[in-house]
DNA sequence: CTGTAATATTGATCTCGGTCAATGGTTAGC
DNA sequence: GCTAACCATTGACCGAGATCAATATTACAG
């Protein structure tokens, strides 16, 4: 189910993707720290379906997805509660828990098969205290992550469940045809039979800009 | 309106309280690191009432409430949306805006007289050439702001409204006597006359729980 | 103390999305 | 090709919160 390696004894490519995204966000990294950073590093392959945290667990790592797609979810009542795909070249993480180091209340698991490149909290601190520079990197990470966040609760605040479709139809172009419309409906927080709704709308308003294109 | 002098000069009782504040989480800051931070924060004071950042412009600033009371909110057909008040010893920025230096959807004003410590944002970025140490301040800021937004939002997500008013009563007990009630209910997401109907719910069930303890 | 403005409550509807149930469509395994 | 699971769609109904309107309460200026 899962295979790790340490990624500076093999793995060379997804290493390679890592710090190509990586550097492109910090161009003045030194070599030095990157390669500190760089030997803490673990690969991992997730088979589809395979679980990578469950709640009750304090999430010890940060991830990049190299390939595949992952997604968060909260489980109330046996529904759940989708917040988070990611798909490759995307930082991932249960990240208000790895920072608090208090337990997840969510699931994370592996739509498709998965690999990606994991640096662990443990690893992540002695990286600090060794490197300050590094903390460049967490700061970064931090900081891209609550734009991220604060960007998707201002569309949970401001705009109709159909603006937010159209804008997820936008922001996850890659991830649209690989992930079922139900759990597109629970990221957007509505239920498949209003997404579908919506989509008979859109398409209905499609078909009479066609037919009656001015106004 | 606003009165600003260099806190290095001047406003030692803010500065103070400041340092505390950020002492507590950052233990081992080095005092010429600190020494540095220090001497680029300024205090300013705000009157009741007045506007520190409107929507379409870039937010330069951290700031440090040192007493007082602000507040942020989107504008919308007219329609106010808090989304966060900022008390006294509490860190406070239009983030998002801050940390992508894309204008702000938001507006943010005082709503009593506030003094505040301020670090600009140029300021902070030669911060963190000179002393890579002061990365460490950028981060814990970030990662702190995002647990805090990330809590917030689960509760969007997984709480009822009711739930929603009971936590807020718990996490800004010092705010709720200081702002009027259509303000708590623009913050959770509701109309006031859906908060003034949870409310006498609540005090329903209280005086039931009292006529009838057991069960 | 009085009057006015701001805020809070209460009542009467409305509306959007949720829930439940039935129907179609698509895909994978045999 | 047939069946079974899974998924998407559609319809009927329901309910929490929104909206609109009226009234009560509070706060404060004069």
């Amino acid at each position: 189910m899962l295979v790790s390696k340490k990624a500076s004894q093999n793995g060379l490519n997804e290493i390679q993707q890592a710090k190509e995204y990586i550097l492109a966000l910090l161009p003045d990294l030194s070599e030095e720290a990157w390669s500190g950073f760089e030997h803490k590093t673990v690969i991992k392959h997730y088979k589809k379906g395979s679980v990578l945290y469950s709640r009750g667990s304090v999430c010890n790592y940060v991830s990049f997805v190299c390939n595949g797609l992952l997604r968060s979810y909260y489980l109330v009542d046996g529904k759940e509660i989708i917040t988070a795909f990611a798909p490759e070249n995307c930082y991932f993480s249960e990240y208000e828990s790895f920072l608090s180091r208090e337990p997840s209340m969510m699931f994370t698991d592996a739509i498709e098969d998965t690999t990606v490149v994991d640096i662990s909290y443990d690893d992540l601190q002695e990286l600090y205290e060794i490197y300050p520079e590094c903390q460049m990197i967490g700061r970064l990470i931090a900081e891209a992550l609550f734009v991220h966040l604060a960007n998707k609760n201002s569309s949970y605040l401001l705009d109709t469940p159909e603006v937010r479709y159209t804008k997820f139809l936008e922001e996850y172009e890659p991830v649209i045809q690989r992930v079922p419309q139900y759990m597109i409906a629970s990221y957007l927080g509505i239920t498949p039979e209003a997404l579908s709704r919506i989509r008979s709308r859109i398409s209905r308003k499609k078909k009479k800009a066609f037919i009656d294109p001015d106004q």
